[in-house]
DNA sequence: ATACAATCTAAACTTTGGTTTAGGTCAAGC
DNA sequence: GCTTGACCTAAACCAAAGTTTAGATTGTAT
């Protein structure tokens, strides 16, 4: 395969594919005799993990540093494991704060839904936490304290 | 409160703060006669709303656009209600990817924490799919498919 | 009055993760 | 042999989101 198949099974663009190959991201890609990028399923495998940890959030740095574990051996398996602990940590504090983002969205969207009805704003600012409804009361106290 | 202040309590830095004053985030704050930003609880609250959009991941302009709204009133209640049930979208389908990341997070640790007890990487990536612990295998298959 | 920490602005600088451009090669089909 | 589309590199460029720097001002405490 060539870097533009690639491109399209990945939905990375061609450029990125070279930009991650030149910064240390694809190891040992094999050149055709003309200096062509073959890519076989091992390389499709590697760009999996790449993609996983690029859309978790690590950085292209860090995806590198694993890729040269990876090539230098066993020497290395008990770094790569730990850096798979560490991601999957990282993931799941990702996800708590985007379910208490998720909770203040929620309730502003009670907040500009009642404004709607009412036709402004005004009373729905004014109005006393006290005289929210229950689930509302919960998420703005979720969302508001310290 | 001043800028210090305010920095201790967003875990914002004191630049950010300026930055995003700067950038139309921060909208009417307070100045001192000499120029000095003072800042109130409504300014407080405004921080909160903005930490949340940005660690959710709307971008700064995004975020001003917002703010632009809320400056000109009742007549874009609709426009902010809508933009909190896209941004509840956009969170949800986060979390959607994080969570098919950690699949394939999990599958590699499995698969270092074998390459582990055996000294090598040898076996575990010579190993049949088929001979894959059950669990194992379906996380492969949720991650491997197309 | 003076010292001092905290604040101010404008502008330059930085990092990350690419994309674009310019000027070539490669290789398959006619 | 020539054309043509896909590929190559190096280097410049870009946008976002800040941070840093330099030099000036504010305002509180002694």
């Amino acid at each position: 395969m060539q870097i533009g198949e690639i491109s399209k099974k990945t939905g990375l663009s061609i450029s990125t594919l070279r930009y991650y190959d030149k910064h240390g991201l694809l190891q040992n890609i094999n050149r055709s005799n003309g200096g062509i990028r073959k890519f076989d399923d091992k390389d499709l495998e590697a760009l999996r993990i790449i993609l996983c940890l690029k859309t978790s959030g690590m950085k292209i740095s860090e995806i590198k540093q694993f890729m040269d574990w990876c090539s230098k051996g066993d020497t290395t398996i008990d770094k790569r494991l730990n850096m798979f602990y560490q991601q999957e940590k990282n993931i799941n504090e990702q996800i708590d704060i985007l379910n208490k983002s998720l909770k203040l969205i929620k309730f502003k969207q009670w907040y500009y839904e009642t404004a709607k009805r009412d036709g402004t704003e005004k009373n729905v600012k004014d109005m006393n936490i006290d005289d929210y409804p229950d689930d509302i009361r919960k998420l703005y106290e979720e969302t508001h304290t310290n």
